[in-house]
DNA sequence: CTAGGGTTAG
């Protein structure tokens, strides 16, 4: 039927069905014909208004009497509108009902996802309970439903009977059966029936393709993708989507590019909007940023995917700022962020200790009347909890109406990380009273809670529990904790002892705990026994060899310092260069060691050779064994005075009023004399000070630190 | 009026 006759039927029937509830029902009834070929050309177009006015039209117009032909359509087509209430009713009153209307039914209810799902499952059972057999049509939808709701067993009996009725053979039952199996994460099957089908055509390619992906086997899907083309199928934009996704997760720019220029020489279709987030994705995840943002500025309509892989990627590379920016770009232009935008945006608040703007985003979410779900909660309260404002934190956390156990765990981290163990203990108590079962993650966090804190028979007895009473098994990343908490408060034997008992080869993280706890206690016996460890090791950074020159120096044992030095230099390792935010008017400020290129670097290093002569007067005396350079003592306490950390307080103490917290976060783990200086600052300026390191939250206030000095 | 309806990706 062409289009134009359609429309004039449909104008017709609408006019019908609008006059006949005026005047009388037996003007220009539509035929049962007539309203069945329209009804299929709404089902098509899925317009769910005119067809349930054209309902209307029926019924009273007496149409539907006995007539299983209407009502067969009728149901189809709520169904398709994914109305299932009213189908049902329709359903219901068909007295003979035939294979299509059963067929409609099960799409309908396997089509509207969540519970809905498995009523599919059960109408198809007692489908085959009156009697009827399923067909062609009927094996792709409750297929379907089963891999949605990955019903493994209910699934493969399901195959079993398209086996029996010889229906597998269908390639759209056999591609169903893939995409099934694929859901389930078993490939292993998927792929024998895929070898084994009598034909394949581009859907069973891509689905094969897109499955290895998901199931994290990119490299099987590009085998894949190689004896499609060699079988000469037809690759189209779900192909190269599938094979772009492969690149994101092997992170294979080279492959990534090639994929691109294919798919520009080979279809036009590289406009479509889903082919182009892919390639956003895929060259974020590459580290090629700046193509990526390229690109994502070239298109002119952007939908929230888009803006949120181009802000994710800002976010991925370290880019806060950029990420931040984006999103106000966002906001601007009028594009709607979704919850997606708003973790990553939080994310980069985290990074730079943005709580101002992270703030602003609350407020945001609040005014937008944006429903604070587990996932957004959660990342709210890790915000604020990162950003110095426990407090905040805590109170996201009590108002939120669900909690899962991420949630449980970023608020165990929170305390834990300011330092506040019994907090941490009893949050995570409250989560095991909440029947909320642990993993190795929230153990974790409790853990290094208590050793933050100096709670170690707490810990310990959490540690020697944890297999019997939650069934966690004791991982790398769990003894490293446990090595930690019982060497910082030296019970360094005892840890060594740990580490050698274990089952495992101990991990380089493991022997940089014990080394850590050295330097806080002041062991030389085991520092030098740990040095060959530490040779052995392949540290992706210079943490181990800093903190043995630390160890030794202070010792005053300048030749072994020396000696540390010099395997530095032979290995080639840096020390990243410090760097501290802190944020003042809603506006982050980013200081680097030795910055001089702030606005107001006059006003800065003036105040800190100000506060250098009070603290002097006070009494303070430089400590400069944490300086790595082999220079002599004015130049060390010069660059002392460098410090990332010490220029954002200054910038800070100037800028803001009295009384203002100032929050700053470092890159690195802050040395001692920073430490130090910092404490007698909060005291002499009158200025609570929070600080986060590379390890955990130091409150200055009154001339002490929440660590006790404990870091 | 006796056909009509299905699979992958986002």
């Amino acid at each position: 039927m062409n289009g134009s006759f359609t429309h004039k039927l449909l104008k017709h029937s609408l006019y019908t069905a609008t006059t006949t509830t005026t005047t009388t029902t037996t003007h220009f009834p539509l035929t049962s014909l007539q309203c069945g070929t329209i009804l299929q050309s709404l089902t098509n177009a899925k317009s769910f208004t005119k067809g349930h006015q054209l309902h209307a039209h029926i019924t009273t117009s007496g149409t539907l009497q006995n007539n299983t032909y209407l009502g067969t359509k009728l149901a189809a087509f709520y169904a398709s509108c994914g109305r299932m209430p009213q189908a049902q009713f329709i359903f219901d009153g068909i007295d003979f009902k035939n294979l299509f209307l059963w067929n409609a039914m099960i799409r309908g209810y396997a089509c509207n996802g969540g519970s809905s799902s498995f009523k599919s499952i059960v109408l198809y059972r007692e489908m085959l309970a009156f009697g009827w057999k399923a067909d062609k049509f009927t094996y792709p939808f409750v297929l379907k439903a089963c891999g949605y709701l990955l019903l493994v067993e209910i699934g493969r009996r399901v195959h079993g009977e398209a086996v029996v009725s010889g229906l597998d053979s269908d390639i759209y039952v056999g591609n169903s059966l893939l995409a099934m199996y694929m859901k389930f994460g078993d490939m292993g099957m998927a792929r024998m029936l895929f070898d084994r089908m009598p034909e394949r055509d581009s859907t069973s390619w891509n689905t094969m393709i897109s499955g290895y992906v998901k199931n994290e086997s990119p490299k099987e899907a590009l085998v894949v993708f190689d004896m499609m083309e060699k079988a000469g199928m037809t690759v189209d934009g779900t192909t190269l989507l599938g094979l772009l996704s492969a690149c994101t997760g092997l992170m294979a720019l080279e492959l990534g590019k090639g994929v691109h220029g294919y798919g520009v020489r080979h279809n036009a279709e590289m406009s479509n909007k889903f082919l182009r987030n892919a390639l956003i994705e895929m060259y974020c995840s590459c580290n090629s940023i700046a193509y990526a943002r390229r690109l994502f500025d070239e298109v002119k309509l952007k939908d929230t995917v888009s803006w949120n892989s181009m802000i994710s990627g800002h976010e991925q590379s370290g880019d806060a700022f950029e990420c931040l920016r984006l999103f106000c770009k966002m906001v601007t232009e009028g594009a709607l962020p979704d919850e997606v935008t708003i973790v990553t945006v939080l994310g980069g608040c985290d990074q730079i200790m943005a709580l101002q703007f992270g703030t602003s985003i609350h407020s945001y979410l609040v005014k937008k009347g944006f429903g604070v779900n587990t996932i957004v909660g959660t990342s709210l309260l890790d915000m604020y909890s990162k950003c110095g404002s426990l407090a905040s934190s805590r109170c996201v956390f009590d108002e939120m109406p669900e909690k899962n156990l991420v949630s449980w765990s970023a608020m165990v981290t929170g305390y834990g990380v300011h330092g506040r163990g019994r907090e941490a203990i009893t949050i995570f108590h409250a989560m095991i009273a909440d029947n909320v079962c642990p993993d190795e993650g929230v153990l974790t966090s409790v853990l290094s809670a208590c050793s933050h804190a100096g709670l170690v028979n707490e810990g310990r007895q959490i540690f020697h529990g944890m297999t019997t009473k939650y069934n966690v098994k004791p991982t790398p990343a769990l003894y490293s904790c446990v090595v930690d908490l019982l060497g910082r408060a030296g019970h360094l034997n005892e840890a060594y002892e740990l580490i050698k008992s274990m089952e495992v080869v101990p991990t380089d993280d493991i022997w940089a705990a014990l080394l850590s706890a050295c330097r806080l206690q002041r062991n030389m016996n085991l520092a030098e026994i740990l040095e060959q460890k530490v040779f052995e090791m392949n540290p992706k950074g210079v943490g181990s060899y800093v903190c043995l020159s630390n160890i030794y120096a202070a010792e005053k044992r300048w030749g072994d310092v020396e000696r540390i030095r010099a395997m530095v230099r032979k290995k080639g390792l840096k020390k990243p260069p410090g760097c501290s935010f802190v944020e003042v008017d809603k506006k982050v400020h980013r200081f680097l060691v030795g910055d001089r290129s702030h606005q107001q670097t006059e006003y800065i290093y003036a105040k800190l050779e100000d506060l250098k002569q009070q603290l002097k007067e006070a009494g303070y005396k430089p400590d400069t064994n944490s300086v790595f350079y082999d220079v002599d003592k004015e130049v060390k306490e010069k660059m002392l005075w460098d410090h990332s950390e010490r220029l954002a307080i200054a910038f800070a103490l100037i800028n803001t009023g009295p009384g203002t917290i100032i929050r700053i976060t470092k890159n690195l783990r802050t040395c001692g004399d920073c430490h130090t200086v910092t404490k007698l600052i909060s005291k002499l300026m009158c200025r609570e000070i929070i600080m986060r390191d590379i390890r955990r939250f130091h409150h200055f206030k009154d001339g002490s630190c929440s660590c006790s000095d404990y870091w």
